[in-house]
DNA sequence: GGAGACATGTAAAATGTTACATGATTAC
DNA sequence: GTAATCATGTAACATTTTACATGTCTCC
């Protein structure tokens, strides 16, 4: 399916950026649900290239470091747009890792079951504690009213799921916390 | 980190199972959270017996059909324990190809985007209930109540979790529609 | 001058999916 | 008999991660 192809196109469709700047975009907001390593990255690059999805200029940095600023063609905005528009279905599976050890609580004692989600509940609760602060600085930025007019529409979308998801999983750990001490 | 690996061993530690079995699982509660095709089950297996953790007998289907039915060993379970209590820390990424056409959002038309996000509602009320019946029917194999004691006390993790992971991203493409609609 | 960020690539290994390949059993 | 399910495997390909490899720029 090549998703990292548009996720590519996608953040070239906002504006022209490096390889580098990419890697940032995916340690920030976006990457609470899309991210790659640079080693993933550059040889996407290369492709899309190929293809004539993408185009480059090498910018110069300071008096020698080289820098391949992208931008997207016409042809990479209508292969964005089918597959954005494009219906699917919702995943079958999205894989947690700590679910998976919730399943297996039965090999556990209640002790060792306890500590395990208090830990993540602690862990669980201190980012969602991030991103409500993250929100918070984009409110402030953005002012608090966002419209599908608004240029930070999107990253507002990211901002509260990724938030709702945190919030979520902390309540759901509560409970099944409550049921474990209850013995 | 080979989570395949501690998914089978996991599985194994409840009862002895075929590869074919361990699909099955997959394809049920468990492949909410965790999944993998017979294609990587069985090299896996043959993996897990190498290594010693796992172990199995030949067993006659009918009369002529050959099936592998395996069981953890002793080694098997010290290493599925230690990865069961081992605090992890919470992923940075999950990945949602739905959240990432969200991101570009502002790549689509108004109409473009409600038809995709109503879409996408759609599909998860679907799913959210068959989640919600699949948890009615363990509250009545095994009770309304549920505890560490309790043998269904994972099957009801997983499945309340799932529910509630779908009621969440319901009320979440709710929002984001409203917010739309009003321009 | 050194640390940390900026910048780009390749190689090898691990993980996951799709396709190829085969055959038995069960219920209709 | 025939379709769906049970049952196991390999091969090829795609995706992702970790490690290897190199060099510049900016701030202190």
């Amino acid at each position: 399916m090549r998703v990292l192809k548009y996720a590519i196109l996608g953040l070239l469709d906002k504006g022209s950026l490096s390889g580098y700047d990419m890697t940032s975009h995916f340690k920030a907001e976006l990457g609470q649900f899309w991210s790659a390593k640079h080693s993933q990255i550059y040889p996407e690059l290369k492709k899309l290239t190929d293809e004539g999805f993408i185009e480059f200029e090498t910018v110069i940095q300071g008096s020698k470091l080289e820098k391949k600023v992208y931008s997207i063609t016409a042809a990479g905005k209508r292969e964005l747009h089918e597959w954005l528009t494009a219906y699917q279905p919702v995943p079958n599976t999205v894989k947690d890792e700590f679910m998976l050890k919730a399943y297996f609580i039965s090999a556990m004692e209640p002790g060792e079951a306890e500590g395990l989600f208090a830990d993540q509940l602690a862990k669980r609760k201190q980012k969602a504690a991030f991103l409500k602060e993250r929100l918070e600085e984009l409110k402030q930025e953005a002012g608090p009213e966002f419209s599908f007019q608004s240029p930070h529409f999107g990253h507002y979308l990211v901002l509260t799921r990724a938030l709702e998801r945190e919030n979520g999983y902390c309540n759901w750990l509560k409970k099944a916390l409550e049921l474990m001490k209850r013995g």
